[in-house]
DNA sequence: GTACTGATATGCT
DNA sequence: GCATATCAGTACC
């Protein structure tokens, strides 16, 4: 159905690790590149669900007007990017959709890495798992293209089963943790402005988002 | 291919 | 009431 033979198709090679705490507590900028070329992994009801992180977003957290948490703002959504890095900010947006995040920095800084696509790894039972929790209608399967499964946060969020129940939730732990995979190459790493912000936003311009460059997967090009 | 619309939780005024 | 870190469906060209 989808594969098609790019290089960008066979991430698997290096150990299935899982990034140590400390891998959470850099700056947030870091943080979001870093996790390029890092898999996600959700065992959800028993179901493996993983793939590869192809686009990030970093939010900056008090300084950055475009954060739910800018000046420090705590709410009851907000409250988990308060904790030292390394766990997921799970919110839900537009009454539809969640967006899974990674709190980075340490604690007291609310700050985190919104994940925007991911390339699901290449094997029948992910995309079946995958295709069934998008409820994508018989027509779309047909035509499956390779972002139409994680290609944006909604997007991922449905297809990993991420929900507000992960919201705090460790990236230690047994069911969701991110590891090694392969790491992409600087030079096809894409740096740009940030999606979905309102232009009237001043920090809808600062270039915090970041992608491989020429991936299928990503959300918008 | 682009343009518009509707779905409606959360946090703000 | 209003805006928003989104997406799918529909109506066009």
């Amino acid at each position: 159905m989808m594969q098609k033979t790019t290089k960008h198709f066979s991430p698997n090679t290096s150990s299935n690790k899982k990034l140590p705490p400390s891998f959470y507590l850099q700056d947030t900028i870091e943080v979001a590149r870093q996790l390029l070329g890092k898999r996600l992994v959700h065992i959800f009801n028993g179901k493996k669900l993983s793939g590869v992180i192809v686009e990030t977003e970093a939010y900056l957290g008090a300084q950055d007007p475009a954060c739910h948490s800018f000046g420090y703002k705590k709410t009851p959504r907000t409250s988990v990017m308060f904790q030292p890095g390394g766990c997921a900010y799970v919110y839900f947006i537009y009454g539809m959709y969640h967006c899974l995040n990674v709190v980075s920095g340490p604690e007291g800084e609310p700050e985190a890495v919104l994940i925007r696509a991911i390339a699901p790894d290449p094997n029948e039972e992910n995309y079946r798992q995958m295709i069934a929790n998008r409820k994508m209608s018989f027509k779309k399967v047909a035509a499956l293209h390779p972002k139409d499964l994680c290609g944006g946060p909604g997007k991922l969020a449905q297809a990993f089963a991420i929900t507000r129940s992960l919201n705090g939730l460790s990236f230690q732990s047994p069911t969701l943790y991110i590891e090694e995979a392969s790491s992409f190459a600087d030079s096809d790493i894409v740096t740009s402005e940030r999606i979905g912000i309102s232009p009237y936003n001043e920090a809808a311009f600062w270039p915090l988002r970041f992608y491989v460059k020429g991936h299928p997967c990503i959300s918008v090009t």
